[in-house]
DNA sequence: CTCAGTGCAAACCGTTTGCAGAACG
DNA sequence: CGTTCTGCAAACGGTTTGCACTGAG
């Protein structure tokens, strides 16, 4: 868990894109970086911050949000808004090169999930009104397993059906 | 263009959610819903108060939040961020049911299609993960026809393969 | 040594909230 | 008339920025 330990793969291509930028591979960015990629999970600015201060490290925030633009921008580290009021920040290392995002309204977990269903979007997409896909973004918000059997109801509130007339 | 022409439908059903809710129906209310109906597009806060104010309106921000927040819960309206900062609205009356949006990255134009894919992907979440589907989520980015005809070139940065070893 | 990075605190900006006065029912 | 709304301005909270100081190359 110490932040110290010799350099992942992850913090060798992270020290590469700096230098090939001719930028200072300082101690705090091996740190923020070596905290993203220790975590599987989606990580906010105050989780790495903690992580961080647990590590014994001492990063102010600013730092943090300027290496964490530096990781996005290298592509090692994806940005995600849930729609929580803050981002949260996921490394892009092996696994799932798509993946989409099942997010549980009541106790937040985002769980992760593929879709080859988006390849025939993207295609209709670009045959059909010649827009250029770069990037995409499916979040499904519902009702997680467990909060199912726990026994939680959505309650639905609001007009039942305002599609009425024009 | 005025705010204060006859009670289209969606004021009528905006005014009986809020007689529903015991909610007095008031003249503000009514023109930020009016604004919000008359135009098909995506609008900002900015946007609304902007309408407002060239319709003769002096409708304080704080206002506008607080009808647009009873015109999301009534479900007329939906709430949307495109990572741009703030929110934007759109109102719910007529057309697609389930519409999804292709943003440029370049102009910002935001294009609505319609991806019935979304049903299978809802479904196999439904019977792979036991997850109930609410609301979901798609947003494609990349370059709309007119920036690729005016040649617009997307600059990638960053590395190419991350993913390399674990 | 020099130039960029860091930390702190202040600035930012969209949004929310508290409160005195106005309006709905 | 009591209750809710409105407008203003101040508060909020995540993020960004300015600046003196530290550290990488």
């Amino acid at each position: 868990m110490t932040t110290e330990q010799a350099s992942s793969p992850f913090i060798r291509l992270f020290s590469r894109y700096l230098r090939d930028l001719g930028l200072p591979v300082t101690h705090q960015r091996e740190a923020v970086a070596q905290v993203v990629i220790a975590s599987d999970g989606h990580l906010s600015v105050d989780d790495i911050e903690g992580a961080l201060r647990a590590g014994g490290e001492r990063i102010g925030k600013a730092t943090i949000y300027r290496t964490l633009d530096l990781l996005v921008r290298s592509r090692l580290v994806e940005e995600h808004d849930f729609g929580e009021g803050f981002k949260r920040y996921e490394h892009r290392l092996s696994n799932n090169p798509i993946h989409e995002h099942m997010i549980c309204v009541e106790c937040g977990t985002v769980t992760e999930f593929e879709s080859n269903e988006l390849y025939r979007v993207e295609n209709r997409v670009r045959t059909e009104h010649g827009f250029l896909p770069v990037r995409r973004r499916l979040e499904i918000y519902g009702l997680c397993k467990d909060c199912q059997d726990a026994g939680v109801e959505l309650t639905k509130e609001g007009l039942i059906c305002p599609i009425e007339i024009a």
